[in-house]
DNA sequence: ACAAAAGTGTTAGTACTACACCCATGA
DNA sequence: TCATGGGTGTAGTACTAACACTTTTGT
């Protein structure tokens, strides 16, 4: 019983994900995503949030925990039976490289670049399963919003959309829909030049988390698989 | 690590549950979800597959399984600990009562009284978990059909949403909005009058599962929770 | 003054809701 | 002929995409 966990970010305009380098076998050399056995006086989602702040040290509050598969196919971990539960944690862009404590090396890669890698185990398949959950996520729900700093405007929030989607949208009608969910975003009464332009309204969170008029994808991307 | 398995179907025009009376402790005498241990050599979608067809017979290539949530909380099984991985079973109306082997009592039972009911370990959020994610699926996949038999006729179609949202909803609309879906119904040419009045045309299934023009429910139902 | 980014107006198209209406069968 | 359910037509409303346009800053 094992949780494994890919982080994501908004890093240098890029969509990225946190991957160690194996020091040791199997797979030894090969990127993985983080993760470890489940305790015995922990939930699975307890598991996937120590591993969380391990990796990425203790700003995991402001970001988001989901859990998207669970991966049981016998022979996936060649050592022994391994059932794993993956998470997906959407983060805003950390403040500082910090390598975590058990893994010697981390580092941060964009999500296309690691889905070309060879990774360990059935990583390939949890993190191209995690990525298509964050990217279905942001058109349901205001998961958009973990990637940012607390207070953002709305073309950061746009950006991130356009980052994960990989598609540009209509700033104008963005900005429309997006303020007009209601409880969507909670004005911060401030402004902000940081992006250059006229002022920009900062925003933080609010309370709706499930939108129902989907900010819709020009074309969805391929279906997920889990388990056979 | 097991696997419990809530089958739902739409009998005599209700939505409705296959429960186990057990018959030992914990719990004895208690209504409980099927399920069981994972063996060895299996994925959990191949055990939740087998207690599908323990309970219910063999028809169940008619019908869709889909891995709902996991359940993990140190304390849900008094004897051990005892990490749990859900599944909704979604069939057609099954041919006749069959017992199953391991449980002595199976009985279907409405949902809604299911979960008026005390249901042993966590059943009662599993199967909660179970009927949302049904009800979910009914909006975005083509998950209705697995309650037809394999012809079947718009008109019945629309009563499994109906039955299953709780929701009257507008014939014509809905004829016209799901026959406009490409490769979602593919017609048989064939037509009956099983339900009366004029003959009605019958299909299958197609090929398309995702549809992406939402049949919106009303109002949503209660929010999803699983572990903490 | 000019570039850049924020935010608003406008218009044409499309989908949905509600409900009227016609169609094809069994009794 | 009547009741029953299948299926289509239609008008009003709502949302959307595309894109022009105005606003407010920094340089």
């Amino acid at each position: 019983m094992a949780v494994d966990v890919a982080i994501l970010t908004i890093r240098r305009g890029e969509f990225e994900v946190l991957l160690i380098r194996r020091g040791k076998a199997p797979f030894e050399g090969r990127l993985a995503l983080p993760g470890g056995f489940l305790e015995v006086d922990e939930t699975l989602h307890q598991a996937a949030e120590r591993e969380l702040l391990e990796e990425t040290g203790t700003w995991a509050e402001g970001g988001r925990l989901e859990r998207v598969g669970v991966y049981s196919r016998p022979e996936r971990d060649p050592r022994r039976r391994v059932v794993s539960v993956s998470y997906v944690a959407m983060v805003p862009d950390p403040p500082r490289e910090k390598a975590g404590g058990d893994a010697a090396a981390t580092e941060w890669m964009p999500v296309d670049k690691a889905l070309g890698e060879q990774l360990a185990f059935d990583h390939w398949q949890i993190l191209s399963d995690a990525v298509e959950h964050a990217r279905q996520q942001l058109e349901r729900t205001n998961a958009a919003t973990a990637f940012c700093r607390e207070a953002f405007t709305v073309a950061e929030l746009r950006r991130v959309y356009e980052i994960v989607w990989q598609t540009p949208l209509d700033a104008g009608n963005f900005h429309r829909k997006v303020t007009r969910i209601e409880a969507f975003l909670e004005p911060t009464g401030e402004t902000t030049t940081r992006d250059g332009g006229r002022p920009a309204a900062l925003y933080r969170a609010g309370r709706t988390r499930r939108i129902q008029l989907p900010l819709a994808r020009p074309e969805p991307v391929g279906a997920k698989g889990t388990d056979a």
